[in-house]
DNA sequence: CTGAATCCCTGCCGATACTG
DNA sequence: CAGTATCGGCAGGGATTCAG
């Protein structure tokens, strides 16, 4: 056994969970799923934007103008698709659709601070 | 201001650090910064077989066994050069090097433990 | 044993143009 | 307003081969 300076857990994950043992990359891993969520140029600013409240396709193209209409859409439907946020249009013209995060994609404050904290350390 | 039925942080990142508000990607951003160090397949599974302790190429292939030579080079390059872990060569023959996590490395053990935690949620 | 060099294939992302 | 369709460039990653 190696030396160790500070105390960390040996064991990632819950301490028996078959999916803390794979030998190779594996959809059905929590750490994969999560990166997956995040996955993608973008994709942290424009849950950063939801963060703050709910927003419609415009005000997301106006906080993020470099962001092009494409990528965002994608964006989107991929973070929608994973149970990050949800889509609400609003009947009546001009149609209007509001985005914003479900429960699961608030817990990923947390997440983002963690990283945060990381890549500000040192 | 829109309902919200937990509290989360609205701010992400340090209070006023203006990395928290930029409009596009940015490799000065902490969050990217930490991204971009477990970017790629299979590096999260070799930031986890180092958290058990230093190994070497030969223990990585075991442990990884369809990990093929080029991916891993390429990603114990990239760990090293990101300040993950530390290559330590030991003289004579044959040749044998050792990786092992720098402090900064050992410290990603909490946000693979978020991200897991955040995976693994619902 | 520990890699680096090469080749090819695939998927991402940006730009542009178009639609309900 | 809120997207989709299409295309092209480029980087990531796997297989194979070669080198210190």
């Amino acid at each position: 056994m190696t030396h160790q300076t500070v105390g960390h857990p040996a064991q990632l994950g819950l301490p028996d969970d078959p999916r803390a043992t794979v030998t190779e990359p594996s959809p059905s891993c929590p750490v994969e799923i999560a990166l997956d969520a995040l996955r993608g140029r973008w994709t942290t600013l424009v849950i950063r934007e939801l963060l703050h409240g709910e927003r419609s396709f415009t005000d997301l193209r106006q906080a993020l103008p470099a962001l092009s209409d494409k990528v965002l859409s994608d964006r989107l439907a991929h973070l929608t698709e994973v149970g990050v946020l949800d889509r609400h249009r609003q009947p009546g013209w001009p149609p209007r659709t509001h985005y914003r995060l479900t429960p699961h994609g608030h817990r990923l404050g947390p997440v983002l601070q963690a990283l945060w904290d990381w890549g500000a350390g040192r």
